[in-house]
DNA sequence: TTCATTTATCGTATTTAACAATTAATTAAT
DNA sequence: ATTAATTAATTGTTAAATACGATAAATGAA
């Protein structure tokens, strides 16, 4: 079989090919001549067709060996640009990332980290996917994106959950609303308001649901409820004074939400953790390994949205994940 | 750099890629996992890159080695019908061979030896060039055909002569001549005889050149030459009675010789050696080997045209030319 | 938990490749 | 013709790469 046969042996052959001498394709090759002779004897061997026709004095292809020789040199060349170009992804001179995220997150928090990333790897493709809580989820587990960035949405045992930011409840209201001017509000003092939700299969609506289960919050029930699957949305019905509702202040501090206030909620305070999502057992690609970084250094030192605190968390390697 | 890796880095990610199992590629690999395991991880060090995500139940491609998988395989693919093919030119299941000779030796002594070469090797094109005998040598030293088959006509130090038949010069005369039904002409017997040459850079002419300037053939010079670049035409012009000619028997054994009568010349007898002519220092491609073997074999054997002897030569490998 | 299975690791053996020195062959120059 | 210079082939030895066997660590299922 040619399975002793190797790259290495067409390295020999174009190299003498092109010397027209064993002596000086050795030296080329930082080799010595009986090494190199070897090697092609070998290849000769392998075979069974004389490549070369060789005097002490010359060394000339034979009509098979100069058949040959753009074949072998098409296969060195087309090995070594697939191992450069893995060595180039490796390196982070090329690649994409992709990441899923929810709207107000790559509208308040990335922005910045993804100038700063671009700056240091301008060759490395970047998308961004805006989506809710489980669809990140969801990207994340079919490897549409690198990772995530999004709550805990439904704690998926395939999935590493690595807390990041602290994101705060509470309401927001319109221009002269009677909560106006409040330090906070108790989450007792949502009842009689019509309240806005978003759509059930976001974090915000979810956590709100798993509130009132667990009997923290009495709110009512019989009103229809009224519900708009994305935050921008729900601004303007807030501003149109057709209600109000409880978000989280990230959500509450894009543009949408000008004019709005943004009141924090106690009795209880209530939190949601902001989580870089990654898939369990699955290794990153350098870049995708290098920006997540970057995003958990951000958010450790950027200036945060009001009521967001960066969560402290010792930084390692995420490469034992 | 990337010179330690390998094609049997390739086969072995490949392997592992479309079992999905160290052990098990192993195995067909006919390596131990340990080994193979090795490998891998070589190849991933090298590229700086992982390619596989293994736990002890589950061996997946990353992102990058999904990418790097079908680049993979081509370049293993490549290799080996790179060397496949060049294993199929020594097996002799493809591959061309050229020959140069005259017409004659074409149409009177190759078809048999064609016919029997193409029966059992079907695969090997064949390509037969009719040259004069300076043009079978040039032909030759220029690699346009592997061999050649002609007289031994310029003693070319490049070229190597292996003798396989004697031919023997005679007079062509057409019916009624005087010569008819003799056994044999004597040269002198030519003088007064209108002759008709081959060009100048034909064997023949060359050497009956030779021998009159040895003075061995006292031939009018007076009369102006009248030379015909092909042994057709020289028969066209005997039958119409233009002149007699000086040919070889084989040159006089084709079609256009039909009708027309040889006589054997003696005192002296002169005969051509026909020999196998081959570069010096080339070696022959399999296919080109094994039909100058056959056309050898067929010349020591074949049923031959009248006055062509084969020429006794001890059957050894053409590889030590 | 325990069991079966699989990858990773480690030390050793074997195979392969590289080297240095020498030989044989070829050409050019004396 | 002889010599000198150059070059590929050969040989014996050393170094490196590769494969192996046994074992440990990890994982998922019973």
């Amino acid at each position: 079989m040619n399975t002793s046969l190797s790259i290495r042996h067409l390295r020999a052959f174009t190299e003498v090919a092109c010397c027209g001498s064993f002596t000086q394709a050795a030296s080329r090759l930082h080799l010595t001549q009986s090494s190199l002779t070897a090697t092609v004897k070998q290849l000769e061997q392998s075979v069974g067709l004389t490549l070369f026709d060789r005097t002490t004095r010359r060394v000339l292809l034979t009509a098979q060996g100069e058949q040959f020789r753009p074949v072998a040199e098409k296969l060195i060349s087309d090995f070594d640009t697939a191992i450069g170009d893995l060595q180039a992804i490796a390196g982070q001179q090329q690649g994409q990332v992709g990441i899923a995220a929810s709207p107000s997150t790559i509208s308040r928090l990335l922005p910045p980290v993804i100038d700063d990333y671009r700056q240091q790897f301008p060759e490395i493709a970047i998308s961004l996917r805006d989506d809710s809580a489980g669809q990140i989820e969801q990207r994340v587990l079919d490897n549409d994106v690198d990772f995530g960035i999004g709550a805990n949405h439904s704690a998926n045992p395939e999935l590493y959950y690595q807390p990041v930011l602290t994101d705060r409840y509470g309401v927001v209201v319109p221009e002269g609303h009677r909560f106006e001017g409040f330090e906070s509000v108790q989450w007792q003092a949502l009842i009689e308001e019509e309240l806005l939700f978003l759509s059930a299969d976001t974090g915000i609506r979810a956590q709100l649901n798993q509130f009132r289960q667990a009997g923290q919050l009495q709110l009512s029930d019989q009103k229809a409820i009224l519900e708009v699957s994305n935050p921008a949305g729900i601004a303007a019905l807030i501003r149109q004074r057709i209600g109000i509702s409880v978000l989280p202040a990230l959500a509450s501090s894009t543009e949408s939400f000008k004019a709005l206030h943004f009141i924090p909620l106690v009795e209880p305070q209530m939190r949601r953790e902001i989580c870089l999502v990654s898939r369990k057992g699955r290794s990153l690609s350098p870049a995708a390994s290098t920006l997540l970084s970057f995003v958990r250094q951000h958010f450790l030192t950027m200036r945060l949205p009001a009521y967001l605190e960066s969560t402290a968390q010792p930084q390692h390697s995420n490469q034992d994940l």
